[in-house]
RNA sequence: GGAGGGGUGGCCGAGUGGUCGAAGGCGGCGGUCUUGAAAACCGCUGAGCCCGUAAGGGUUCCGGGGGUUCGAAUCCCUUCCCCUCCGCCA
């Protein structure tokens, strides 16, 4: 969520910076204006009203005989006033919910060095690291590779859980479960996560602190609940990313200024819709319903952004520098740029069987966007007034993509595909996954 | 799933209709004392919103929501969470 205060004062700006993103929508912009001005108004009045109920009840309070004419006319006189109160805050309650819902459908303003852009052919490149692997054969994508292999399973998958899922056999799934392994441990050992184990049900609070609700609820699988949502029951999501869960871990806290900057690493699966996404990318391993992935995520002072944007990007980079995948980092427009975010670095990673470069790993700046929405605050000094922090995300790195990564990038010309180096220990000393009979 | 108990400030904990944002303690910060430290003593010590250049003023918050009342931490309804016992269970 914006700073309403930045909204109403500066709408030029404010409209402009969301213009370059393809926010065109200035109807809403000023009916946020409007009513921020309603509420405001309102909020003066019925506290007026207040401070003079508190001040003739307490006045009250003092009279020994309640039952005495000026005690009766006192508390009439104060009935309607209740009545007034009590009106007024209705009508309060009404624009303040109204003013959160528009509020809450306003992306974030993209940073300053963010490239124009509508789509992502503006997207810059920023560097490209490692060379693409040379061979001397026409190089095959994952799914072949997989199949002939007997590690990756797609008509299995369907079979059990229908379109975009996948089953993982024997060296195939030790992979998965060995890139998971390896990747928290980095970001653990040699980068200071902490690391955290976590539920994957969340509820639709932790979905709006990092944006995914009210606006993108499409996106995301909802839990069935025992009793209707009229009655309370407040429906489950599964998560779509553990950026949700991490980034909610401190929700509702004022954290001191030494702990910042903080960061969390987590395994946890993702499960996403993908409404919107038909016939896009169905073939193979590349975008699942479900899939397994490692996250990043700290929290920051402001002024520590941008430094620990660069820091983030760089922990997702090394994981893929380690298993010496070639790959690039985009800067995506600001058109491309997701709607919670000021600032994203795209890891892309070759996929020769494809002839083209996937994006493997997202790497976002935030602001104070989810923090505002999730009251993540921190302390600048001693005694100093709550500020609200920063938070930072980026995957390190998606697991299912990076398999596939491996098998095509470490494809031979026979079919078979070699373990990273890296990764060896991680896969029991196996070095080359080989067909074998199933 | 059944039966009970409980959610109060950073933490512990009192408070069952009226100057209660809330006793007391702990912790933290500042001070006195001390060569220094400890102890002792004194003072300060939550957050949000509104008005104001500021000083300051107002208002809200005792898990969440709603209600009763002139007035609610206190009474009523509802909901969430935690704990204990029983049952079930990876």
């Amino acid at each position: 969520m914006l700073d309403l205060r930045l909204l109403t004062d500066q709408l030029q700006e404010v409209t402009i910076q969301l213009q370059r993103r393809g926010f065109h929508d200035e109807a809403l912009l000023s009916e946020i204006v409007r009513l921020a001005d309603q509420r405001r108004q309102l909020l003066t009045e019925v506290e007026a009203l207040r401070a003079r109920r508190n001040e003739v009840s307490s006045a009250m309070a003092s009279i020994k005989d309640k039952s005495s004419p000026e005690f009766a006319s006192q508390r009439d006189a104060m009935r309607e006033v209740g009545n007034s109160i009590k009106t007024l805050e209705d009508q309060h309650r009404k624009v303040e919910q109204d003013l959160s819902d528009a509020a809450l459908g306003i992306p974030n303003l993209p940073a300053e060095d963010v490239p124009d852009g509508k789509t992502e052919s503006s997207n810059q490149q920023i560097r490209v690291v490692g060379e693409k692997p040379t061979m001397a054969f026409q190089p095959r994508d994952h799914v072949d590779l997989g199949a002939a292999l007997g590690v990756l399973d797609v008509e299995r998958g369907a079979r059990i859980g229908g379109a975009r899922f996948t089953v993982l056999h024997g060296a195939g799934a030790r992979l998965e479960r060995a890139l998971m392994n390896f990747m928290v441990d980095l970001h653990v050992d040699q980068h200071g996560y902490r690391e955290a184990w976590l539920p994957v049900l969340v509820k639709p609070d932790a979905l709006q602190v990092t944006g995914q609700l009210p606006k993108f609820e499409e996106d995301v699988f909802k839990t069935s609940t025992h009793g209707s949502e009229e009655e309370g029951a407040r429906p489950l999501y599964l998560s779509p990313t553990a950026e949700v869960q991490l980034t909610n871990l401190h929700a509702g806290e004022i954290l001191e200024p030494e702990q910042l900057p903080l960061g969390y690493t987590a395994y946890a699966p993702c499960f996403r819709s993908e409404a919107g996404s038909y016939g896009r990318d169905t073939r193979g391993y590349i975008r699942q319903h479900q899939f397994g992935k490692v996250e990043l995520v700290r929290f920051c002072r402001p002024e520590q952004a941008q430094d620990q944007l660069e820091l983030l990007t760089s922990h997702a980079e090394e994981v893929l520098k380690r298993l010496g995948l070639h790959y690039r980092v985009m800067l995506l427009c600001a058109g491309d740029t997701g709607f919670s975010a000021k600032k994203t670095y795209d890891l892309e990673v070759w996929l020769p069987g494809q002839d083209a470069y996937r994006e493997i790993s997202s790497c976002s700046w935030m602001g104070d966007f989810q923090a505002r929405r999730g009251k993540i605050r921190y302390r600048p000094a001693p005694k100093a007034k709550p500020v609200l922090a920063h938070t930072l995300n980026g995957s390190g790195l998606a697991l299912s993509r990076t398999v596939v990564a491996v098998l095509e990038q470490y494809q031979q010309e026979d079919g078979s595909v070699r373990i990273p180096e890296a990764l060896q220990p991680y896969m029991g000393g196996l070095t080359e996954i080989q067909a074998t009979k199933s």
